[in-house]
DNA sequence: CCCGTGACCGACT
DNA sequence: CAGTCGGCCACGG
């Protein structure tokens, strides 16, 4: 099956056989965010029942192979800040803006009905 | 099994 | 407000 052709929660599981259940836990969470909003990694952290392997979850997305099935670039520091190289970053930043969520001096704007 | 490696985080100075 | 620092943890070698 074709990266391209994924397109419920089940074939993306299908591709994730091999990987670690817990990279297959932060795919899977970061697949389930929406256009127009954003999560960070300690908040992906908890929802796999990690709450303290936000550093493990970085380390999974920085790799981020289904790209852009999986949609990792919607997922930021919990400051806001867009992590990383500084071109990664500023791409990063482009999408998300293009995506309509609000940014401001660089960093995306972490409110409640933005956040995922 | 030990060790280095981060797209981290929050507290503290 | 800008650095620093210690704690954190999955993964691969």
């Amino acid at each position: 099956m074709n990266i391209s052709d994924i397109k419920t929660e089940q074939d993306l599981l299908d591709v994730l056989k091999g990987y670690t259940t817990f990279e297959r836990a932060v795919y899977l969470t970061t697949f389930k965010i929406p256009r127009g909003k954003v999560s960070t990694y300690s908040r992906i952290a908890k929802k796999i029942g990690h709450p303290k392997a936000f550093r493990a979850v970085a380390n999974t997305l920085n790799k981020c192979p289904l790209w852009p099935v999986v949609p990792c670039h919607r997922v930021v520091a919990s400051d806001g800040r867009f992590t990383g190289n500084e071109k990664g970053a500023s791409h990063r930043r482009i999408l998300i803006r293009d995506e309509g969520v609000p940014i401001k001096g660089g960093k995306v704007v972490l409110t409640e009905d933005v956040l995922f």
